[in-house]
DNA sequence: TAACTTTCTGAAAGCCTTTTCGGTTCACCG
DNA sequence: CGGTGAACCGAAAAGGCTTTCAGAAAGTTA
């Protein structure tokens, strides 16, 4: 039979071992250690030490029992896997891990029973707030006004307008992007994008499309909705060549597609940036810095979006409520595959 | 000012009221919820209605202070950037959410200041256990054996044999994916990898050898280091084709180096997998699949080196102290970018 | 009815820390 | 030398829960 009382691991030492050593009151070495001034200069010292030679860490429980605050906080994310998340929780890890806050990480696995069931395990470890991370920019189910502790949404932005949700503005990212092909002196651009039913892909084209209005120009024939991938990238590319020869730069929906679209130009003959100006979206380094030239990209600034979260989280702790949806600008990367015409 | 009591958010129901609600003492509430078998039937539904009413969570706080245990475990990552971290995280994430242990995850940044604090906060959180997440599988320092904690390395083993790590068995993985090559018919393998400082580099260059002298085989010329992009795989393919022309088959160190190895052999006008055969590292699923043909990888099994981790962390918490470095087998993914000799 | 089980219930201790408040000591002043 | 105030210290309560143990209630047997 295993004990899990395993004589060789020393239990953690007490205050009230410290104040023993020390031979004062439980109460004054607290006073000592926390800096209380109702403490004389020497004993403090003594208290110190003590302490120091037990390697005494305070019980952040017992503390957080007493405080009502536990100094912790849930990170609610639905896909691990989705390089979405990673940055927006990195950005939140940061925010939060400087100052004394711990962070409970929880994937959902996008299964919303998980998803209560984590709610419900970090409610009873008395979180003091929650950030909910999505995959996606489209709206999700709101975890409900009536928790006991404030939630922040991240990229993710909750379908109940009173809660508070941080998303990057890709509507303005589509405006970002193709202000910046027609800085370089592009006029017949084209839009490849990925999946139509992500909000993501419609507000892109969306911003796109009024940038251009504004320049009195319009897209090279539709918006080219289809997946993610390199592959709708190449495919897509293919047709565009053939319908419409005279294109002069393609901003494509992701870093992916926008592979893809480089490969076919290149197979076609076409010069990248000089023929052809390419835009990615996403900032995903493996992409942009692998191809020839190297990838322009839109970047989300997805750990900023993470810190803001923790930040407007840490405001509603304090009891500083904000609500509705805040978006948060993107940013143009500029590498080779774009440049003014010569 | 703003206050951190916001009267608008209820506190959370006790025991207490629990107990008053239900008409029962305190302990008897604690038994009839804990299906401890001192209480009547009857009785023990009045509590369990009585906490369902008022929607009680039992404090894990309070329960862990009391019980010594706190049924959560640290995750000790050196960087959440690195694509290598979060899959084992997700693994661990895995095999704890699945039962009633919460996961604190600390992102060290690579830096062994941040990393120290991070532990210590931890210990003062009385995590029961401790789960440290490398970025890359060269040995690094232990934490140390005084730990008041078990602790368990991932994918990086610690330095001190005494410590137990879980690592993927990248030398048997080179041996695996000469197997799979061999097995296709192909005998001129040429090898072309990353960073020679890296400890899975050699390891799967060694392993490579290893499986080729087992075959009466050599490498075709020399592992090929230099660095894990795809700029490194098409430079040095550009040169492996001058120097020997007649390879049949390219293991690459990466995903990515595999990725700059096609693109050159497709614009040599060599036929991928026909001609030569062309072999990747760590089953990237965005190179993999985004290539033509997609590509055949050695996948580490890292969800899995998380999951034993936990596992193993599970087991240590329980008394059952295992050491040394536990190496995991690696698995091929076959696609279409290897194929029998036709 | 007395004595004895059996079954259920509740008071209280304990986990570890912080904080309040009353008590002790001591120097200093009138 | 009694009194005052400051400086320091410690007892005790609080926070929410589990567990032990003693006691109450109900039922059984002689």
């Amino acid at each position: 039979m295993t004990q899990t009382a395993d004589p060789s691991r020393p239990q953690p030492a007490t205050l009230n071992d410290v104040a023993r050593l020390a031979g004062v009151s439980i109460a004054t070495a607290s006073k000592a250690l926390n800096g209380r001034s109702q403490v004389r200069a020497e004993t403090r010292q003594r208290v110190i030490e003590a302490a120091e030679r037990l390697s005494f860490r305070p019980n952040q429980l017992a503390r957080g029992l007493l405080a009502g605050r536990t100094g912790t906080v849930g990170l609610l994310t639905s896909d691990l896997e989705g390089r979405f998340s990673i940055p927006i929780l990195m950005g939140a890890e940061d925010a939060f891990g400087a100052g004394e806050v711990a962070v409970f990480l929880c994937d959902a696995r996008g299964d919303s029973i998980r998803e209560q069931h984590h709610v419900r395990a970090l409610l009873g470890r008395r979180v003091d707030g929650l950030i909910v991370v999505g995959s996606r920019t489209d709206p999700r189910p709101s975890l409900g006004r009536e928790l006991a502790v404030p939630v922040v949404y991240a990229y993710a932005p909750s379908d109940d307008p009173a809660d508070l949700s941080i998303v990057p503005d890709n509507v303005d990212a589509g405006r970002m992007a193709v202000g910046h092909l027609l800085a370089c002196g592009r006029t017949r651009i084209a839009h490849i994008t990925g999946d139509p039913g992500y909000l993501a892909a419609r507000e892109r084209a969306e911003g796109a499309r009024a940038a251009l209005a504004d320049a009195g120009l319009r897209l090279v024939g539709e918006p080219r909705f289809g997946a993610w991938s390199e592959g709708w990238g190449r495919a897509s590319t293919a047709l565009l060549l053939d319908q419409q020869p005279d294109v002069d730069a393609v901003l494509c929906g992701s870093d992916q597609i926008a592979r893809g679209v480089m490969d076919v130009l290149r197979e076609r003959g076409l010069r990248v940036p000089e023929d052809v100006s390419v835009m990615g979206f996403d900032n995903w380094q493996v992409l942009t810095s692998g191809s020839r030239p190297h990838l322009t990209s839109v970047d989300m600034n997805l750990e900023q979006v993470g810190r803001a979260a923790a930040q407007a989280l840490f405001g509603a702790i304090g009891g500083a409520t904000r609500s509705g949806v805040e978006a948060l600008p993107c940013r143009v990367v500029i590498r080779g595959s774009t440049a003014p015409l010569s």
